[in-house]
DNA sequence: GGGGGTTGACTACACGTGTCGTCACGATCT
DNA sequence: AGATCGTGACGACACGTGTAGTCAACCCCC
């Protein structure tokens, strides 16, 4: 069985409780829920999909379940980066590169991290030719 | 009313008839259609559906509807990339930044287009800040 | 110890998307 | 003309996701 799928808004809210490092429905509710709009029961129906589908692990903690993400939200961006790249761009991110040439979307850090990260598969790449 | 949303067969059904620069129903199920294993049926509805949201037009020639798609396979997939960085990413790509570090994704010949935009990108601030 | 708020399990419903089958029609072949 | 074949319009169904209401159980405070 591939890992089931997630939801937009699934991700979003598995993001947040990554972020925290672990809450419970009535936190989420709080933060989570309250910006997004979302009723209490929408929140609890979410987490449970989510805990059913592993996403999420939940214990009992003073008689109220916390809830705490199996991945980092790093490593959630990432794994949807790599499903979007495959699926959606034929598993090449050359399209994605060009997207990257606008330069109004990177902000001067990403522009330096861009740089960093050129340098580093450039060495990267002398090395296995040699 | 925004753009109608996209799923992902159908962005990929799409793209293939942008490719094409149009075609028949029969022969979009001959090429995608064989390829993907969707029966004919499938493949109708699936256009049907992308020409009420407006992606596809359509006009008889030869007593058979030939099919055109609005947007090139580029605009297509640039617009896929957006969507993907403003909903899933919170409209940065930093993410993805990072997310090209592993040198294994890329081919020689992206990192060399990855080059050029750096270098597009350099450029364009400079100007900028001038 | 009884009430009122909190929590969680369940059920439910709408919509989009993926997937097909069927049926009627018009062109074709023989 | 009759059999055949490609075409297109519809209707249909399953599943995932987004969203929410209800109801019973539980806990804390007075």
């Amino acid at each position: 069985m591939p890992p089931p799928t997630i939801g937009e808004q699934e991700l979003a809210l598995l993001r947040h409780v990554a972020d925290c490092g672990g809450a419970t429905v009535g936190e989420v509710v709080e933060q989570f829920g309250a910006a997004n709009g979302l009723a209490r029961s929408t929140v609890i129906t979410m987490m449970d999909r989510l805990r059913k589908k592993g996403y999420l692990t939940r214990r009992r903690a003073g008689g109220v379940y916390r809830y705490q993400a199996r991945a980092s939200s790093d490593e959630l961006t990432q794994g949807a980066i790599r499903r979007f790249v495959d699926r959606n761009l034929g598993g090449s991110v050359a399209p994605f590169v060009a997207y990257l040439s606008d330069s109004a979307r990177l902000t001067d850090a990403e522009v330096v991290e861009l740089e960093a990260v050129l340098a580093r598969l450039q060495s990267a790449r002398r090395k296995e030719s040699r």
